[in-house]
RNA sequence: GGGCCCGUGGCGCAGACUGGAUAGCGCGUCGGCCUUCUAAGUCGAUGGUCGAGGGUUCAAAUCCCUCCGGGCCCGCCA
């Protein structure tokens, strides 16, 4: 077979077949070629030893293998394995590789055939569009439970970075295959809950204004500032009768503190903050009738139940749309008091785990013992327990059940309906999710809690102080939004005056709101945060309006082209500059960067990726012209590239839940 | 006190799980590039003993140990 020959055969096949992750099947044929020629020479190898690496200079080509393990596994020296291998593989039949180099102290580095390659990887994108950078179906459900935020305040920002992460993890774990169902857990059974619809309950006549989530925000600061400054003065009192001095000034510092909010919480709105406040001060025992509160809706009483579900609708009404806003959807809500509560899950939970042997009661308390469990089981060593896992409280003397407890059988009804159960939880709630685990191992459901994954992520703090729901005192979601989008206004009012005052609306609220959920979806999220305008303001480089950008330029060209990009006449091999080279490499990576992100469930790889993608395309749009392209065939291979990129700008900026705009 | 997370140029981050060839990027600062597909762009300059010290290795930002600094958890809250 002639090499011309051997060619159209190969252009051919490129044309039969669609290529969906055109990397890996160049990373494959790299590792095919060398494992044959790893054989050749008689070398004693595992399949682990062959690990080919992303090189980090284009110069050592687009991987790479390092020779030094298994030429010492073979007392060999690793410049002269390099060199065998690499002639070795020089004359084997390859179709995406182009060429093998020995370099260095001991690589052997492979270099794509970029016509070939740029050619299976256009044609793949073009043929299924937003298809590309998705993986096979898989047979497993995942339920991802994220945001979650009690309904008793708005979304703050620390409740946006997991409502973000959650969902963009959920959009990846869909992309990857994955039969993914959003749930959002309603904790309406808590203390807090009860705290503010007691304060909900002092309002008399006082009606609900502002975006609803916001009013019971100011309601429940309101009735723990007035609860806590009742409470402290109570042991103040008592402190001071018993001549204990040093507890008497700690307690007034913390007096102070309160003080502070009270009248930070007055200047706000003065009618609600005097109706709750005095009706609270007047009371005799407000934790009593917040209890009280709280055990009346376990039991299902109509009163208690009209209450809290008022007051949790008010609050959710405004979650839902904040959290429209940012393109955040769930598949279900589930109501705690629906699914544990009352159909008697929790109470269930309890009694089998009593029979276990693990729980036992004390003092009236039903209590778990998870540093049993954890050693009965073997867990301390699995899950890297150092110290002692403190008991876990499973019911207050008063009968009513603790979060944990409900959360042990709300994951039961999870797993009723999923393989995996993927929490997106903040890392402040490791021990709770911890014993929620131990617990499913006490009750025989080992394997279950192998398949509860604590997606845990830092918190969002304000410069100086740590958000506080109790003292009113955050950053909610909406004002971030809002302040990004009307900087986005003033910026698509600057640059594109003679677009529509709609036009212009539609784009910046797009702008304002993918800068936001970028800004909190690219950072790691096991990094702490401390929460400044200036990082999701950012519309710069590393930012989502600069990706946005990015896809608003390459819309723009296909706009102007008049003509499409059909692949038959168009002439890849053309495209030699290095700037249309390294974009076709970067395209073709976008499956292998879902497959990871998806793996590894870390959803800020798609940002850093796009990100990347962007500032590529941004060189290559300053360097090489596409319209002025003179060779009509050049010119076609170049839309395809730019339409190649438009795609996988749209298709990243999805698995973000950002839109991607075609002009700004 | 015990445990977990984090520490990379002035600031914000990637790279660490799976060790490889000159540690990347953004912001900032200084200096260039719009009669050429949108300058929210781009090019150049500046700037880092990868918190400190030891160890393992042919090779360490990456793995192990000790220490220092910051955050978080250790509740009949969630």
């Amino acid at each position: 077979m002639g090499a011309d020959q051997k060619d159209m055969e190969d252009t051919h096949l490129a044309k039969e077949r669609v290529v969906e992750r055109p990397f890996a099947e160049f990373r494959e044929e790299c590792k095919g070629l060398l494992i044959g020629a790893l054989n050749e020479e008689g070398l004693e190898f595992v399949e682990d030893d062959v690990r080919l690496a992303v090189p980090s200079v284009p110069d050592y080509g687009n991987l790479s293998f390092s020779t030094f393990s298994v030429a010492k596994k073979n007392g060999k020296n690793p410049k002269d394995l390099a060199d065998s291998l690499a002639s070795r593989i020089a004359s084997y039949e390859k179709f995406l590789v182009e060429r093998v180099e020995s370099a260095g102290a001991g690589y052997v580095n492979f270099f794509v055939n970029y016509t070939k390659f740029a050619e299976v990887t256009l044609e793949a994108i073009r043929k299924i569009k937003e298809g590309f950078g998705r993986l096979g179906e898989r047979d497993e459900k995942v339920i991802v439970e994220h945001t979650s935020v009690n309904p008793i305040h708005p979304i703050h920002v620390g409740g946006a970075r997991n409502a973000v992460i959650g969902d963009t993890l959920a959009r990846v774990l869909r992309a990857a295959g994955y039969e993914v169902s959003r749930h959002f857990y309603i904790d309406d059974v808590g203390l807090q809950v009860a705290q503010a619809s007691y304060g909900y309950s002092k309002l008399g006549d006082v009606p609900v204004s502002g975006k609803s989530d916001h009013f019971v925000g100011f309601v429940y600061a309101v009735t723990s500032c007035a609860m806590s400054i009742k409470s402290l003065q109570r042991e103040i009192e008592r402190l001071k009768s018993e001549g204990k001095d040093e507890g008497v000034r700690e307690k007034l510092g913390e007096l102070d503190d309160w003080v502070g909010v009270a009248s930070e919480l007055r200047a706000k709105n003065e009618k609600v903050f005097d109706a709750v406040y005095q009706a609270i001060s007047e009371s005799e025992n407000p934790e009593g009738e917040v209890a009280d509160l709280l055990r009346r809706y376990e039991k299902k009483e109509e009163e208690a139940v009209k209450l809290i579900r008022r007051v949790s609708e008010l609050a959710l009404a405004g979650f839902r749309e904040t959290l429209a806003r940012a393109n955040i959807e769930f598949d279900s809500w589930d109501w705690e008091s629906e699914l544990t509560s009352w159909n008697g899950g929790a109470e269930t939970v309890v009694e089998w785990l009593l029979r276990t042997g693990f729980g036992r009661v004390e003092e009236g308390t039903a209590i778990l013992d998870c540093e049993e469990v954890a050693r009965r089981y073997g867990l301390k060593e699995r899950y890297g327990i150092k110290g002692e896992v403190p008991p876990l409280t499973l019911k207050r003397s008063d009968g009513t059940t603790l979060y944990t407890t409900r959360d042990i059988a709300y994951t039961l009804w999870k797993f009723d309906r999923a393989e995996r159960v993927i929490n997106v939880i903040s890392l402040e709630q490791k021990l709770p999710q911890l014993q929620l685990k131990l617990a499913l191992y006490a009750l025989g459901l080992g394997g279950l809690a192998e398949n509860l994954v604590h997606f845990s992520y830092e918190l969002v703090h304000l410069p100086g102080k740590k958000m506080s729901g109790r003292r009113g005192r955050y950053v909610t979601f909406d004002e971030v939004m809002d302040e990004a989008v009307e900087r986005a206004y003033e910026e698509v009012s600057k640059r594109s005056p003679h677009l529509s005052e709609e036009e212009r609306k539609k784009i910046s609220e797009v702008v304002g709101v993918g800068a936001v959920r970028y800004a909190l979806v690219a950072v790691a999220p096991n990094k702490p945060i401390t929460f400044t305008w200036e990082r999701v303001l950012n519309f710069e480089q590393n930012s989502g309006p600069f990706i946005q950008y990015a896809h608003a330029r390459a819309s723009n060209i296909l706009a102007k082209a008049h003509q499409s990009f059909g692949g038959v006449e168009a002439d890849y091999a053309g495209m030699s500059t290095r700037y249309e080279r390294d974009l076709v490499v970067k395209l073709s990576l976008f499956p292998e960067v879902v497959s990871e992100a998806a793996k590894s469930l870390r959803p800020e790889l798609i940002a850093e990726y796009a990100n990347e993608l962007s500032a590529t395309f941004n060189i290559f749009y300053d360097n090489v012209p596409v319209l002025k392209t003179e060779d009509e065939r050049l010119k076609i291979a170049r839309l395809g590239l730019v339409e190649g990129v438009k795609t996988v700008l749209a298709n990243a900026l999805s698995m973000m839940g950002i839109n991607a705009p075609t002009r700004m």
